[in-house]
DNA sequence: CGAGTTCTGGTTGACATGACCATAACCTGC
DNA sequence: GCAGGTTATGGTCATGTCAACCAGAACTCG
């Protein structure tokens, strides 16, 4: 009876004895894939389940959604909840699963977000010591850990999205803390996307777009390899169309190219 | 009981008389935005609600999920039900919407899909001729025509998911026929993006893109007014990064440019 | 102080893109 | 058949974009 289009009078493929009065009742979960750096490489925070099915393997944070609430607010409370954060700089919805038989007991439907951290050290401390954890990215996309549940395909389609997110929205200020040399913004990129940068060239292209990143004046100390001393830069605003640095065409495309 | 992470013992925030092993149920609906080229307009495919509430309004087609079928599955089938289409060019889901109360009588969580096709006739023509109608999508965009639930905003973000998906995976060709001539694809472009192209540079870079689109050696019939008979192509492969047609910056940017 | 490292600016050549013009091939109306 | 309009298609050219590479600047370490 509920939001049955009676337009169509003809509903074959029906299986008998479905009877459309009777909605087939769901269980709505938020599941929230939470990236961030650290140590130059790309990490997702995942925690231990402590029951079964699955229980030992790891799997992304999430929970029920609750009927006052919206999706968003949902993940946000997910990601409140799991790592202390109120405010990711990015928590976007990025897709929902719903094959039957991917939760074993029931039937469950997940919508997935992607959300975006900065501040690595609250992530883990913020959270429930026991479970929780920053797992490389890389660990996970060639099995080396495998995830409870579809987890694996989910993580993969975020790392799509983010990767895409990255060109188009400009995502990357998300990653580093308040203040940052250049090249730590370009080890974002060339960890998300799994390319090589030339520093210069990476350089004009995001001091050129006015008011993406803002010169704080100061410098960063140099590492104890030594070097140059970076400028220091604070994000500006994001960008809705486009952002400054565009992922290099693929090797083959490249290779025709010349 | 179901997929409750039990790393966290402080799950705060939970209203109390929450009982975590009771998971609220949702209705889980699948709304596919139908999207067709006619006239030279895009359009998008809308049923009339028979019963209430919204009842006489129109409203994207859709229905239930049902527990046996994935979420792809049910949206092909949706299509299929209200179109008589088999196999739709694209058929990709692109959002989830959980609202509460955008149902005024349940909880309903829809997860919608982006669909579009190229046979304009077989669509109004398959499906029950009651109520099922082309709208042009402008209509709807700037609210001369309202629709039930919050479906205006879900073919708002279905509109937007086809502009990227045109740029990104040279989706154009699903929009028309099996043979086609440049001034139709260039239309679809201009229609989804509300562009103008030069004819002479679009054809430069969709022909020169290796088997974007093949010729078939055949011409088509001009149109009353006249015109050198264009030449007919059909569609090649899709591309999985980056069509060869890419959006025109914006007008504001352009003129920094010059 | 010298060697190594990193940052930062400059140059250059290849490529992509948009604007515009010219011509070809068709129609309609006379 | 011919004039004039219309569409398709190829050509040119100026401009902007971008990658690759080089060189100097500024720092640390030994």
């Amino acid at each position: 009876m509920v939001r049955v289009m009676k337009t169509k009078t003809r509903d074959s493929g029906v299986p008998v004895g479905y009877d459309p009065s009777q909605f087939p009742a769901f269980a709505v979960t938020v599941d929230v894939v939470i990236l961030t750096m650290s140590e130059g490489l790309l990490h997702v925070v995942l925690v231990c389940r402590g029951e079964a099915p699955f229980e030992g393997m790891w799997a992304i944070p999430g929970g029920f959604k609750r009927p006052a609430e919206t999706l968003d607010e949902a993940a946000k409370r997910e990601l409140a909840e799991e790592t202390g954060v109120d405010a990711a700089s990015l928590l976007s919805q990025f897709g929902a699963y719903g094959d039957p038989g991917r939760d074993p007991r029931m039937n469950v439907v997940t919508i997935a977000y992607l959300a975006v951290l900065r501040d690595v050290g609250a992530v883990v401390g913020g959270s429930d010591a026991a479970a929780a954890a920053l797992i490389p990215v890389s660990d996970v996309l060639n099995g080396k850990i495998d995830l409870a549940f579809d987890h694996v395909r989910i993580v993969r389609d975020a790392l799509e999205r983010a990767r895409v997110e990255l060109e188009v929205t400009g995502v990357a200020t998300a990653f580093v803390g308040a203040t940052f040399t250049l090249a730590e913004l370009r080890a974002v990129y060339e960890a998300v996307w799994g390319v090589q940068l030339d520093a210069a060239n990476f350089r004009r292209s995001v001091v050129a777009e006015d008011g993406w990143v803002i010169s704080t004046g100061r410098r960063a100390r140099p590492g104890s390899a030594g070097g140059k001393p970076a400028e220091l830069f604070r994000a500006g605003r994001m960008w809705r169309y486009g952002g400054p640095i565009r992922c290099p065409p693929s090797t083959e495309k490249r290779k025709r190219n010349r």
